[in-house]
RNA sequence: GGGCGCUUGGCUCAGCGGUAGAGCACUGCCUUCACACGGCAGGGGUCGCAGGUUCGAAUCCUGCAGCGCCCACCA
């Protein structure tokens, strides 16, 4: 149909359905070609940047990075859209630990050598091969999603200028002493022989531990001092027992010494009130400064050695004596053995505690003295956490300053050097005499003794270390670039909140000391995507969901707007296939509209596009507006999530629901021209302007659909530099309440027809009773709209206050009333009890009302404006009630009528009566029209005679409305029940598989836990059955006895009694979505638009 | 041990003081010429429990229970 040309070679035809993997590829090969993503360094515009956070080199993207590379496309798409001078910058992480971790397995693998076999020059080469090799991937993967990143300035934490960066802040930081090398206490993993920063470091909570008890034999002889551990290999390193200063057991023993029961030395009995807790334990504490990070502060306070009997790999040293060279955990029974051989031990018992483990490789974490370079953070963190509290850094969301605050204002100095080969090697030299020379350059001499024999240090930094210089070094730093000068500080910093402390915090910094200004404004932080069990998504769990999987099977497109319309959840996003499956649909869907529009294109011209002809044009261009504000509002407010879910429901519930469905008559050619150039106009206008909208999430449909609509002179050449839709006043309240007037019309005509059962495709007459002249003109331009959307054969609008249809089925609105006129079609039965179903609902919530206005309290205290509407809305339940009330009453008497009318007198219709009052008025004859076959023309042989041959030949209503009267049951109801209890089933195996899957729970566990969820359906089920408790098997005969038309009485019937008892109403919970003007996007499409939400917010403030 | 968060229909989640919502799933009807990756209609929740504040509470406060996360060197 090639309705425009595009200026894409090989573009697929608007075939159905829409086909992701025809597009993708195309335009993001297209849009990197054509130089879009780049950024200038220097600009008129406003400048906007975001840096990408570098994924790791050894990363293959996963679900975390693909919900990243949403937010930030969006934000940068969109702020390119509107005039700015975006940059998204990318790179890459080398991430010390985990590549060098990647490389030794793979070398292990392949050539079954450690990479001491290589040496360290040849192993670091074979790193950087291994980078060269696969360290593109997840760039190409980047690609695949659309990512608008600038390519050309992409960047690698280890080139040549950022290991120049990190040189330079290495030696600042030390020249200002806020850097330095000392010995302490710090995390030690035994397996990868490396120091560990604390956050590197997990806490196992509740790890079941051993607590042992053994004695002290004091050195005069004269008792001894029992103490408790949980590590009692640690003796070894004893250099002091501690208890409590106001212990009564211990006052005569402390200074006293003890005799080490293994080792040749005694030791002091100290008194601290710090470290021992009395109640703990026996009161006394062995204690190891060299090995426990609580005793190396008490050891500092009391002057006590220190004595490390570790060695690098977790072995026992020289100090450990007979036990030297055994594994620090596996000697534990030996010691123990050593002691009970003694005589000194003294029971145990188990005990709790948390447990800290390497993050990489899970072993347990050693404390252990040794010399390391430090960041001395006091110093850095003040002017940050002033910085925050200034709001020049603002959060978002905003509860994580107070987590930033928390770890600031307890921040410890950071341990930065890594004794790994694979990373920025620590730029400080020693001498033979052990002078250390710290330069950007490698020295020649050392600056102390000047002597030329120097070493560097082993050492490499923390990867974090040249991360946390990102915001700045991507951009040139040390180097003052105009690039720097643009885009320093950072617009919005955006990440999950996992590496707040890791990245967030350094570079906050790092970045405020070495700048003087802080290097973003805003941190925007995003929840983790867990798999379905809820599990984070890791490499070790093996769960890694692979996006590209996802993007092959629905498209990009769709991924991204599933993980954009769950970008507002806080902390976890448990992902779900099914609604990335049903955003497809949202691209298919936008891609059969355009379709459609450009069908009937022919004629139109962008440059000169028609004014709006019909309430319907300007309604759609008015909600257009209001969704393109409120799209902007959200994203400035980065509710990501409210922007989706608004344009979804824009595009879905009221351009392609309404305005599409209500043009349909002008476009093909049944109004005038002018109607049907304005409704080409209006819908090509609205859906140009909606892809403009959502390009920031699925930018390839909408690219690809854009490129297809007919273009003003002078169009920019891709959706993606194209201008975001700005304020315009297009708002347009007049057509927006006529058209909620008009909705809310054939909405209950279609309640109507669904709830008498008929079929969507049989068309029947309507008769529209409107309230006044407004109303009956109204109703009168758009008959037709009913006609299309609620397949009415004929429309009558009657004069206001003239005579109803009696035998019909009505809905009542405040503006009308709308008949169905549907003698011998339905069970006028039925009908009386769907009424007065409908009226206990009314009288429920007027009850409700009526309590609140009677109360003084509520008259005296509540606002004005909230008894007002209760006022308002009282009268139109009111007035509704009466008609409703009228309505019954004749059907009722139609029921009767229809009685004769069965024992054979064709009469019945002849006692109508006036709508103003309860005059019996025999005059009516013709007047009604539709009661009477001769008020309407052909298309009234629906009802009447004509109707009642249908009817016999549907069933036999007659017979079915038998039963039922007292029946009151359905199959409906039955089914209903059935699915219900079907749905809970489901839930409860689901809950069962993935816990079996998972292997989380014990067998026990878990069936506990389905014994109290089988519980819970039964109870459900007996409800359910309880309270309808004659209907199932009467519903059951009737069927048999009626056959299927009575399904509609039954059902119906059933409803009404259901409903009986619960007050609570389906047609006011919906009417509780149109309270929120500020955001209609709230959750999925619905099915009544945006026009009824609207307009009923509009309505309660009447 | 300290701190934070969560608990709303079968599932995943919005709502956070004024009439209980969305998507998916479920039920019924409809292959009407944009779309069955569709249309229309419908069923389903006393918003974890117990108190309190208020004219009014999913919504605010307190306590309890369950779940999750972060921080921390308690032997």
């Amino acid at each position: 149909m090639a309705a425009t040309k595009t200026g894409i070679a090989g573009g697929p035809e608007l075939d159905r359905p829409y086909e992701p993997s025809q597009v993708e590829p195309r335009w993001a090969r297209e849009w990197e070609e054509r130089g879009y993503f780049h950024a200038e360094d220097a600009s008129d515009k406003p400048p906007y940047c975001i840096v990408l956070p570098p994924p790791n080199v050894t990363g293959s993207l996963h679900l975390g990075h693909a919900l990243t590379a949403t937010i930030e496309d969006a934000l940068i798409r969109w702020k390119r859209m509107s005039g700015f001078n975006a940059l998204w910058q990318p790179g890459i992480d080398h991430a010390g630990i985990a590549t060098q971790m990647v490389v030794e397995r793979e070398l292990v693998r392949t050539e079954r050598k450690s990479r001491h076999d290589l040496g360290r020059a040849e192993f670091v080469r074979r790193v950087w091969q291994w980078k060269e090799q696969y360290g593109n991937r997840i760039a190409q993967q980047h690609r695949a999603l659309g990512a608008s990143l600038d390519w050309e300035r992409e960047r690698f934490t280890m080139d040549e200028h950022s290991s120049r960066a990190v040189r330079e802040a290495f030696v600042r930081l030390y020249e200002e002493g806020l850097l330095y090398r000392s010995e302490r206490l710090i995390h030690w993993c035994v397996k990868d022989r490396t120091a560990l920063s604390d956050l590197e470091v997990d806490h196992e909570e509740h790890a079941k531990a051993e607590l042992y008890k053994f004695a002290y034999p004091l050195a005069d002889g004269s008792g001894e001092i029992v103490v408790a551990t949980t590590r009692p290999e640690t003796m070894l390193g004893d250099t002091a027992v501690a208890v409590h200063p106001d212990d009564e057991r211990y006052k005569g023993m402390v200074g006293k010494q003890v005799k080490h029961p293994l080792l040749d030395r005694t030791l002091p009995i100290v008194a601290d009130a710090e470290l021992v807790d009395p109640k703990f334990g026996t009161g006394a504490v062995k204690v190891t400064p060299a090995h426990s990070f609580e005793d190396f502060e008490a050891g500092k306070r009391k002057g006590l050695p220190l004595i490390n009997i570790l060695n690098l790999d977790g072995t026992l040293n020289e100090n450990a004596g007979r036990f030297q060279g055994q594994d620090r955990i596996a000697v534990r029974p030996a010691i123990q053995a050593a002691l009970r051989e003694l005589g000194l031990e003294r029971g145990s018992e188990t005990h709790h505690m948390s447990l800290g483990r390497c993050q990489r490789c899970e072993s347990v974490v050693e404390p252990l003295l040794s010399k390391q370079w430090f960041v001395k953070t006091g110093p850095l963190a003040g002017p940050v956490i002033e910085a925050v509290e200034a709001g020049r850094i603002r959060f978002v969301p905003e509860q994580w300053k107070a987590e930033f605050f928390r770890w600031m204002r307890n921040i410890h100095d950071w341990c930065v050097s890594r004794q790994l080969w694979w990373g920025h090697q620590i730029p400080a030299w020693y001498c033979e005499y052990g002078h250390v020379t710290v330069a950007r350059e490698t020295p020649r001499e050392c600056e102390t003794c000047h002597s030329g024999r120097l070493t560097q240090d082993p050492d490499v930094l923390d990867t974090w270390f040249s991360s946390g210089l990102w915001p700045f070094s991507t951009l040139g730093w040390p180097d003052d670039t105009p690039a720097l000068r643009t885009f320093y500080p950072n617009s919005v910093l955006e990440t999950g909140f996992d590496i707040l402390f890791f990245w967030v915090a350094r570079m906050a910094m790092l970045g405020l000391h070495l700048m003087g200004e802080v290097p973003f404004r805003v941190v925007f932080l995003h929840a983790m995507v867990r798999d379905k069990h809820g599990e984070k998504m890791s490499k070790t769990r093996g769960n890694v969901i692979d996006p590209l999987d996802i993007t092959a099977k629905y498209g990009a497109d769709a991924l991204r707007f599933t993980l954009a319309s769950m970008a507002g959840q806080g902390r976890d996003i448990k992902l779900d296939e099914k609604r990335i499956e049903g955003y497809r649909a949202f691209a298919n869907k936008i891609w059969n509209a355009a379709r459609f529009v450009l069908r009937s294109a022919d004629g139109y011209d962008p440059d000169r596009p028609a004014p709006p002809a019909s309430v319907y044009d300007r309604w759609i261009l008015s909600r257009f507006q209001r969704c393109a504000d409120e799209t902007r509002q959200a994203l400035e407010e980065f509710r990501l999530n409210d922007a989706a879910n608004g344009i979804y429901r824009f595009v879905w519930g009221e351009l392609c629901d309404w305005a599409i469905e209500l043009s349909k008559p002008a476009l093909y050619g049944e109004r005038t021209p002018a109607e049907r150039a304005g409704a080409q106009s209006a819908l090509l206008q609205s859906l140009e302007g909606a892809l403009r909208l959502l390009h920031p999430f699925m930018p390839f449909v909408t690219e690809e659909v854009w490129q297809r609509l007919p273009k003003r002179r002078g169009h920019a050449p891709s959706i993606m530099v194209e201008r975001y839709p700005a304020p315009d006043s297009l708002v347009d309240t007049q057509a927006e309440a006529e058209m909620d007037a008009l909705v809310r019309a054939i909405d209950g005509a279609r309640s109507v027809r669904g709830e008498v059962n008929l079929p969507p495709n049989q068309a029947v007459p309507l008769v529209l009773a409107p309230r006044d002249q407004a109303a009956h003109r109204l109703f009168e331009t758009h008959r037709q709209a009913f006609t299309r959307l609620a397949n009415a054969s004929e429309v009558q609008v009657l004069a206001p206050g003239a005579q109803r249809p009696q035998k019909a089925a009505v809905h009542v609105e405040p503006e009308v009333e709308v008949h169905l006129p549907l003698a011998g079609l339905i069970d006028f039965a039925a009908e009386k009890a769907r009424v007065e179903k409908e009226l206990q609902k009314l009288e429920a919530e007027l009850a409700g009302i009526a309590k609140r206005l009677d109360n003084p309290g509520f008259l005296a205290r509540a606002p004005a404006e909230v008894v007002e509407k209760d006022r308002a809305r009282a009268a139109e339940l009111e007035e509704k009630r009466d008609k409703l009330t009228r309505h019954l009453d004749r059907v009722t008497r139609v029921e009767d009528g229809m009685n004769e009318q069965k024992s054979g007198s064709n009469g019945g219709a002849g006692d109508e009566k006036p709508e103003q009052g309860h005059r019996s008025m025999d005059q009516m004859g013709t007047h009604g029209g539709p009661g009477h076959g001769g008020g309407g023309d052909g298309g009234t042989g629906g009802y009447g005679g004509g109707s009642s041959e249908k009817h016999e030949s549907g069933g036999q209503p007659g017979s079915a409305s038998g039963p039922e009267k007292e029946g009151t049951g359905g199959e409906g109801t039955a089914a209903q029940a059935l699915s219900r209890v079907k749905s809970l089933a489901r839930g409860l195996m689901d809950k069962a598989a993935d816990a079996l899957e998972t292997g989380m729970q014990s067998a026990e566990e878990k069936l506990g836990e389905m014994a109290k969820d089988a519980a819970k359906l039964q109870e459900r089920f007996a409800k359910q059955r309880a309270s309808k408790p004659a209907r199932a098997k009467p519903a059951r005969k009737a069927r048999a006895k009626a056959g299927g038309r009575a399904k509609v009485a039954r059902k119906a019937a059933a409803k009404g009694a259901r409903k009986a008892a619960k007050p609570a109403a389906k047609k006011g919970a919906r009417r509780a979505a149109a309270k929120t003007t500020r955001r209609p996007a709230k959750g999925g499409r619905g099915k009544s638009g945006g026009a009824k939400r609207a307009g009923k917010a509009r309505r309660g403030r009447r």
